[in-house]
DNA sequence: CATTCACTCGTACGCCGTACGATAGAGTCT
DNA sequence: AGACTCTATCGTACGGCGTACGAGTGAATG
């Protein structure tokens, strides 16, 4: 699943060089593209929920037949991926002309990263299945080359990258787990209540309930680089 | 989603005291019930895919009509649920008498939890759109009461749940987009060569194509634990 | 015997992804 | 000009899906 063969289906459209007759588009009937698909691909998936997004209905969208959009895209899985991957971008910090701390910067990226996941709750559920796309690996890139400069052991890079990794991820999918909707926001908070009775120490602590999701981000996020951070004596790992 | 009111296709089939004949089903042909669906339901998840199960495909293993299955459960999303907590159940270990350290204690539970995982590939794709069953609540408890006991700060204690949590989270829901068959993995592994070519940092350190997974988590895992262990001199957070 | 339950299932509806092949227009070559 | 190719669009149709609806069955109960 995860690899495709270049299928097929999907020669690039070369624009032909020569625009539709003025510089811009009016409005709603543009031809078809790639960027349209998209776009309107994460708009539905938005609005309507990881369900909501049908061919036909993105076509519809786009004053195209269903089947049109199979000649820019192999298939509804692709239509995923891109989705996924073009939400993902990332544009770096203005950089004032001043060095950043290096903790700031992952810290920085890193924040931002969740925040587009919850900006788009589908995003979270729909990447434990798709493939790497260009965005993605871009942040892992500066993560690598961040932490790396930092100076960084090359020996423990690796780890060092996929713990912040694998924390960032598990922080925005758990997160979205919760309280998806707003609707019924209040039958979960009671939900969790009466759950929360048969787990004493749980309840104690009010895990469920407490919802400085993003303090909680933050501290853990200190955990971890306090972990990573070099120039420790990191002599026995136990 | 998260939360649904009890609807009413599903009052619970009470066992009417009265077993069949003898003490033991003999094959194929017992009746339905939710532990054979759920069963059933993992087995198909296992060997099929997550696309693999299908209400009609698990009647048919079950020797019934599809439509029998809604008396026992609401939904299929309800089936996904019950699978996806089921294939969760921890059994605490062996418990020798000797009283464990608290980190042994919680690294062998988040190893476990994260096996578990693996061993289902399909339930690390399905977790961030499911709601929280009993096993997973039973492992949150318990990782709360440890660490409870082990020391750590009431007011530290949520965010060092959450920061494990969403550690282990992470880690198997990221580890699971990788090499998800044994088919493709040579052509992923080429892939991802490939793609190395463009993100040099990336490349130089074989993020991509390290594949120590279980050290790299664990080495994670005891970054972590570093950070949350209790009597440190927590004063300064960043 | 009548009634109620616990449970099973056949049929049917509306929706899905997409294979296939028929267009239509624009560009290119002779 | 005519023939041909390439890009792009789309109508139809197929097989499959989840599940609403309601009819059926057999045992327990009155």
């Amino acid at each position: 699943m995860a690899v495709k063969r270049s299928s097929p289906g999907s020669r690039k459209p070369r624009r032909t060089g020569v625009s539709p007759k003025s510089g811009q588009e009016p409005a709603g009937e543009a031809s078809l593209s790639l960027e349209r698909i998209v776009a309107n691909a994460v708009d539905l998936l938005d609005t309507q929920g990881i369900d909501g997004l049908t061919m036909r209905r993105l076509a519809d969208r786009l004053g195209a037949g269903a089947m049109s959009l199979y000649w820019h895209v192999d298939s509804k899985e692709a239509v995923f991926d891109l989705a996924l991957d073009s939400v993902l971008a990332y544009r770096e910090p203005a950089q004032t002309g001043k060095a950043q701390h290096w903790r700031a910067d992952v810290i920085h990226m890193l924040e931002d990263w969740r925040a587009c996941m919850l900006r788009h709750p589908w995003s979270a559920s729909l990447l434990p299945r798709r493939a790497l796309g260009p965005n993605i690996l871009g942040r892992l890139e500066r993560l690598a080359r961040t932490l790396s400069r930092a100076g960084v052991a090359d020996a423990d890079l690796n780890a060092g990258i996929w713990s912040l990794w694998n924390y960032v991820m598990g922080a925005t999918v758990t997160r979205g787990s919760f309280d998806r909707s707003d609707d019924d926001r209040a039958a979960a908070q009671q939900r969790l209540r009466d759950l929360s009775q048969h787990y004493p120490t749980i309840e104690r602590s009010r895990l469920l309930l407490d919802d400085d999701w993003d303090g909680a981000f933050r501290r853990g996020l200190d955990f971890l680089l306090d972990g990573i951070a070099p120039r420790r004596s990191k002599a026995q790992p136990r």
